[in-house]
DNA sequence: CCTCATAATTAGCCAAGCCTAATTCAGGAT
DNA sequence: ATCCTGAATTAGGCTTGGCTAATTATGAGG
């Protein structure tokens, strides 16, 4: 019934196919081969190939000219490198002194080196966070993973004060500016005003009142409605 | 005068080569074809193959049928990968608790992953140690390294008493039975007998007494002749 | 000085993963 | 219903890094 995938070590480039296409396909919907070859950053026939053979190894359905989905075995692999690399993210930041906006591309490596020992014992010595330092929800090594609902800045309603939640973990530079005004994941801000037509918000925070452009008001998600 | 491999970066493969390679000739004499092979479980055309595209690179020097000498540049990048080893295996034990034998194989894969400033930020957060759980030194950043001498258990006289420096960190088996008997680096044990003909040593360490045979005897080193 | 065992190298393959160029398909516009 | 455009795939090639089988060099012993 499952072909289960021979618990033979994955590559390193295989794991990061199955990770991009976990990331491209959050509820199923199939992706395609451009979309995943445009953020591996490598030509669509390579992808085509590289889905052929993951599609023998079972971790991935494949219908030609249409796209392709993560079968079980393949979403539970995906999940085990973003289990890794959000730990390895939240470890780099709790325990070695790294700033939020340089973790993502140490991680990018180590997940693909690090034991599943190693894994649980930052998990350990971390006491088993919820989330990663961009507040992106790290999947339990069962693989079950809990997506809170959250509002981008953007869409929240005049008045309201939230909690942050989350942020894009792309773009180093932005993630430095919003922790220098001290805009992060666990802080509390107020909704002062918000522009129309995709006109800059006013946010207030510790005292604090920070006017921020409509492309960080999308990145910055916060708790979902009534929280606080 | 100095070709100095382009900092291009070097592939996992190619810094095992390097690293047997370093291991293979401590004080520059040339290592063999088959002596490499059998290091890093290859074949030797494998070899032949890899060290022929390695000296093109200019890390090592090699003489057809007799063998080969990194060079400068080599040695550079061989010394690089001992450091992150030595210190990621320190780090291990220190901040994630691992047992002393269970590190080498992590060490072995997160060595090719870890950026150089991470490595910077371990050998911080341990105080720049001298030595790795096995007592083996640890290279500086600059390349340079300082072996102390020191003596196997085998080779002492009877009476002295000495504090043991190094143990040959192969054979996780071997590591976790001197552990059990608390035969670790930094431990003090006074020789009380030796028998003639390869035979067992008897050693006294904090009150308890031990009979070693030759294969421990030979593995465990101790500090230099006078020392305590 | 020659022979011969052993070590080393060369010859010839293979798989993983990438590429560019050529081809084929799907689906909307005419 | 057909055509055309853009996406996807196939064809064909390259590099890395491994392999086995065949060949060649070294150096020790007769």
């Amino acid at each position: 019934m499952d072909a289960t995938a021979t618990t033979e070590p994955l590559t390193r480039s295989v794991e990061d196919y199955l990770k991009a296409i976990y990331r491209l396909s959050p509820e199923g919907r199939p992706a395609s081969t451009s979309e995943i070859a445009h953020l591996l950053q490598l030509s669509p026939p390579s992808v085509s190939g590289m889905v052929k053979r993951l599609s023998e190894l079972g971790l991935l359905e494949h219908v030609p000219y249409k796209g392709v989905q993560l079968t079980d075995s393949g979403r539970r692999a995906a999940l085990r490198m973003v289990r890794r690399h959000r730990l390895i993210e939240a470890y780099l930041v709790e325990f070695l002194g790294y700033p939020w906006d340089a973790v993502h591309p140490e991680a990018e490596r180590l997940e693909h080196a690090v034991s599943d020992t190693l894994v649980e014992r930052m998990a350990v010595a971390l006491g088993h966070p919820a989330v990663d330092p961009h507040g992106d929800p790290i999947p339990e090594a069962d693989g079950s993973i809990r997506e809170p609902a959250s509002t981008p800045l953007s869409d929240l309603e005049v008045g309201r004060t939230v909690e942050i939640v989350r942020v894009d973990e792309r773009e180093p530079e932005r993630l430095r500016y919003l922790a220098s005004l001290g805009l992060t994941p666990g802080v509390v801000i107020t909704l002062q005003d918000r522009q129309p037509f995709g006109g800059p918000v006013t946010v207030e925070s510790s005292g604090e009142r920070h006017v921020l452009g409509q492309e960080l008001a999308q990145v910055v998600r916060c708790g979902a409605e009534g929280a606080r």
